[in-house]
DNA sequence: GTGAAAGCGCTAACAC
DNA sequence: GTGTTAGCGCTTTCAC
């Protein structure tokens, strides 16, 4: 093993606690034993076992992540946020995939009890079963983009309601009179929002509403292009798509790229989505962008402030980062 | 805290240590007894504490990935294998990102002997320091893509000589004869191959040296575009452009849109890369793509094959994972 | 100002 | 088959 406590004691013919207390800089120890023990701590490239502290009531300075997955730029730039913040504050990262499985979610949460991370930054599953084992986990939660609404915590989101709503305003201001709202897989409330926003600009707008409509994609590539593929052949084309996640986003314009048809021309398309390279695309793509970064810095800082205190009170509130709409050539 | 085991000996009055072998399922415990204890803990949603274990010499069941960043879609990809493997083996994964500084991913190691991890899995930051501070690590680590090739540990890489020697094969069988290759940031000994591998086969089909040239690119985009825009403006411009890293590549991307070169009947480019949607970019790129999921997978493998033996040995091998070209319009 | 000792949750000898 | 005990590395009373 390490060095330990114990050995810097014995080889400075000291006490164990004379030790301890001199690395945590007590006042009821001379400033010469601190210096002489300080000096051979780091000589000795001594760092505490972090576990046997947590032991004692301590904290493990472990904070979980919970997220669907990584290879999602917006996930993967959350935890940058993440990471900086807890490195900031000296807490480690755990890393935990759910793969949008709600039962893999539980068997991760379920284990949270026992001490191996002090705190828990989720972005949830996308499924429609209750959210029972987030309910009942005993330390300090904070959500982030994709939130539980009715677990009182801190929630950490962007403006979803009116991203939907500028999203469709943008294509209608374009000319599109045929929109299609691409769902995404799950029944997420980040995404009912977006759809909401966007219902709420065709009325306003005077859009008809049987020449628009939501489709409900999938996980799946190969099905969600077969899906699109129907929509898009079929006559009433949609002249706008709007991809509520960065995927579905994507697959729209691979279904077109097959099908030959034109974007911007044929159709307008514009996606949720945090892609750095969208504007390299074929053809760029008109996004709205998450805060993906600043949400990730924002949920972690909540926990941390909660963490700080003794009853790791954690407020019943919502964060709101708003999204910004980045116009390109998808919807020109 | 949570449920412990002194709980449930005494709501079930049993001695801790009877608990403790039931849980482990010991052949010295009766049928009853484990079957009394498993229900009960069951009932109680009882997890063992990690870190009490781990101080009993046994392990933290935690393990390391140190990372440049995330938010690169073959880190990205190789944490999700990773992940994967880890949940099969009953590891957590621990996230380090260095943002390619050598003093942050030092002091991150430095820590890493107190029995927070178990072990580590790394891909070095871009740097021309010596590495030291991996040298004298005291658990087992692994490198995975951007190896340490002068410490004795197993390292996962992909086929970099030949894939930078297909590349540059690749471009000269369109016609090119004015190639230039992006080196990256720092001094990595996978670009170090990868342009070995460009220069061979430029001596191998006879293409003029004078006219090809090695541009070393740095880690910021505005410095790159401006360095890029200095080759591609120009007399004597490259008519093609081998990018060692996904960055470099994209940046070269924008510096000809910013500058109305077409690719590729202006300029060819080809780009290390694991893209996803690299056939949806203007235009399709044409990649070599390292199997970054399979890279995780056989890192973490190998390093929970050593850490299931008492040991801890790893040998001191090489295992390649080989890359694939993949054509698209932007050599066509 | 320093040291002895108890105890965090758990495992593993070693009794009984 | 079950219980007692010591101890992992550390913090924290409480003596001296």
């Amino acid at each position: 093993m390490g060095v330990t406590i114990r050995k810097i004691a014995q080889d400075l013919n000291l006490a164990i606690s004379t030790v301890s207390k001199a690395l945590r800089d007590s006042h009821e120890i001379s400033p010469e034993t601190k210096a002489r023990v300080f000096e051979y701590a780091a000589k000795m490239n001594y760092t505490p076992n972090p576990y046997a502290s947590s032991l004692k009531g301590r904290k493990s300075g472990n904070i979980a992540v919970v997220v669907p997955e990584v290879s999602d730029t917006f996930f993967a730039e959350a935890i940058d946020g993440i990471e900086e913040v807890a490195q900031l504050n000296g807490y480690h990262v755990m890393i935990y995939l759910t793969h949008e499985d709600v039962v893999q979610e539980q068997s991760i949460i379920r284990e949270f009890g026992n001490g191996r991370v002090d705190g828990v930054l989720i972005s949830i599953a996308a499924s429609t079963s209750p959210a029972d084992h987030l309910r009942d986990l005993k330390i300090p939660m904070v959500f982030f983009d994709r939130v539980c609404e009715d677990i009182p915590t801190t929630r950490v989101v962007t403006n979803d309601y009116e991203s939907g709503y500028y999203a469709a305003k943008h294509l209608i201001g374009r000319g599109c009179k045929r929109l299609a709202f691409l769902s995404a897989y799950g029944d997420l409330s980040i995404i009912r929002h977006r759809q909401e926003g966007y219902s709420k600009a065709l009325d306003e707008y005077g859009v008809e509403r049987e020449n628009c409509l939501t489709v409900q994609c999938t996980n799946e590539e190969n099905e969600n292009l077969k899906i699109l593929r129907g929509l898009l052949e079929g006559k009433n084309r949609p002249d706008a798509i709007i991809g509520s996640v960065e995927k579905v986003t994507m697959h729209a314009y691979t279904a077109c790229h097959t099908l030959n048809l034109s974007i911007p021309y044929d159709v307008k398309i514009i996606g949720f989505s945090h892609l750095q390279i969208a504007s390299l695309l074929n053809p760029s793509l008109t996004t709205i962008t998450q805060p993906a970064y600043e949400m990730g810095k924002a949920a972690a800082s909540a926990l941390f402030k909660a963490l700080a205190k003794k009853n790791f009170d954690l407020k019943d509130e919502q964060i709101v980062i708003p999204s910004m709409l980045v116009e390109r050539t998808s919807t020109r």
